[in-house]
RNA sequence: GGAGAGGUGGCUGAGUGGUCUAAAGCGGCAGGUUGCUAACCUGUUGUAUCGGGGUAACCUGGUACCGAGGGUUCGAAUCCCUCCCUCUCCGCCA
């Protein structure tokens, strides 16, 4: 949610920022609600203290005024109860299109749609074959590294089991991105998979809906996590530091579960789409001052992982109307994957500045004053699609798969995968 | 999953219908005493939000907040209901 005393003195440039972010909000119906809102606010407290201080002189009275002060207080009561009930419809409105209102964005962010995304620069060129290279799909049956049918008996479509090297692929991955994370000063978190809808909605994600990615369990007031970020930002929920106590840098491990509802096509066959992975998440608590440096600080870790894993890729700063709701800014790193022949998003860093925060209610205190903390995420690694991107790049002309460097010690110093 | 006991300020803990933002202690802050430290003494010490005053640190008035949400009542930390959480015992289990 938007700071509302900067919407209320901003509303030309708020009226902007939700047009280049190309999200609808009646903004004229939300200043009416909002008006609205804060004049019933007032009319309520006003009776409420005329009511409590019937209540105060109460035991003071005699007996001839009691029955008139009750019978005063007990109107006043219903007239609050009246305004409450008018308040309660009023917020659910102002407080539904306050929700879909997106965050500001920052004076760097390209303006536009996906065309406008900008390409910040590149790491290596694109892998070159002199042979038709293999799918990840292709490479995984020849090894044995997955089994997509047995899975979609089991579990279901765009299911997947990890088999033998592309198993130890998943855990030397996760451990390495967590090494490389705990080194840059990060504390590592393993976190539930499941969160309260409550939760989901505190870090800006939606339960429930026809539009939801979320799978719910029934019969429980419970979900399976899309990522991390929602039970470590929901980790420090109602809380406030010491401003000394800032900035808070986590890596998380986590299960995540996606829906993909109506997500078909070529890209999703595979390991690139599916309904559960695993993911190395970063995430940070900090001051406002401090967030747009850790936001370049956590490409910089992204960065160096992806580096270290020999995987080519370009990053991508995202245009206005591919952020989202809750992002200030965002860095995607897209790997090449040579079965699309193009780059695919492998990580995605934000800085949601104070929008998770409010709702959240995460605050830091220096001196008396305590204000929102700034909060920033992004992937370290999401393990199937940077399996895809190792598989693919990696692979010489039989089959085989060089096993990048970085890697091998979590590999148990194996070099190759299809070699004994 | 079953039975029982609880949830009060930064912490410990009192409060079972009005004088309660809530005793007392600890801690924190300011001052005093003092070779130094410690001890002691005095004062002070919640948050959010709306309005009034001030350049401002702040002052001032209202409202809300005793796990969360409802209800009863002129009036609720206190009584009732639902939910969440913690502890103890039993059951089950990796």
């Amino acid at each position: 949610m938007i700071d509302l005393d900067y919407l209320r003195a901003h509303v030309d440039e708020v009226k902007q920022n939700c047009a280049n972010r190309k999200v609808k909000v009646d903004l004229e119906k939300f200043l009416d609600l909002d008006q609205q809102r804060v004049t019933l606010i007032q009319n309520i407290e006003q009776i409420r203290g005329e009511r409590n201080s019937i209540a105060e002189h109460m035991p003071k009275a005699n007996k001839e005024e009691k029955p008139g002060l009750a019978a005063k207080a007990k109107q006043l009561k219903e007239q609050v109860q009246q305004a409450e009930a008018e308040l309660q419809t009023i917020e659910t409105d102002w407080r539904n299109i306050w929700m879909t209102i997106p965050n500001l964005t920052h004076p760097d962010t390209p303006i536009g749609g996906e065309d406008k995304n900008k390409i910040l620069h590149t790491w290596e060129k694109p892998t070159h074959f002199d042979f038709a290279p293999r799918t990840h799909l292709e490479l995984g049956e020849k090894w044995d590294l997955m089994d997509f049918e047995r899975a979609a008996e089991v579990s279901g479509q765009k299911f997947y089991y990890l088999k033998n090297e592309g198993a130890l692929l998943e855990m030397a991955l996760t451990r390495f991105a967590v090494d490389q994370a705990m080194k840059a000063g990060f504390s590592l978190m393993l976190t539930p998979d499941l969160a309260r809808p409550s939760v989901l909605e505190g870090t800006g994600y939606q339960p429930r809906g026809p539009e939801t990615q979320i799978y719910s369990i029934e019969g429980h007031d419970l979900a399976l996590i899309g990522t991390a970020e929602i039970t470590i930002g929901g980790y420090h929920q109602k809380t406030t530091f010491e401003a000394a106590d800032l900035p808070k840098k986590y890596v998380g491990v986590s299960h995540c579960f996606r829906t993909e509802s109506g997500a078909y096509g070529k890209e999703s066959r595979g390991l690139y789409r599916i309904h559960q992975f695993t993911k190395v998440e970063l995430f940070v608590f900090c001051t406002p001052e401090q967030s747009e440096q850790f936001h370049t600080d956590l490409l910089a870790v992204e960065e160096s992982i992806f580096q270290a894993l020999e995987i080519p890729y370009q990053v991508i700063d995202n245009a206005s109307a591919d952020l989202g709701g809750p992002a200030y800014r965002k860095f995607d790193i897209e790997g090449w994957m040579p079965f699309k022949n193009a780059y695919g998003e492998l990580t995605s860093t934000s800085n949601l500045t104070d929008f998770q925060a409010r709702r959240l209610q995460i605050k830091y205190k220096e001196g008396k004053k305590s204000q929102f903390v700034h909060m920033l995420n992004g992937t370290a690694v999401a393990i199937p699609r940077t399996i895809i991107a190792i598989l693919e790049n990696n692979q010489n002309q039989d089959g085989t798969i060089q096993i990048p460097a970085a890697l091998q010690p979590y590999m148990n110093g194996k070099k190759v995968i299809g070699q004994v």
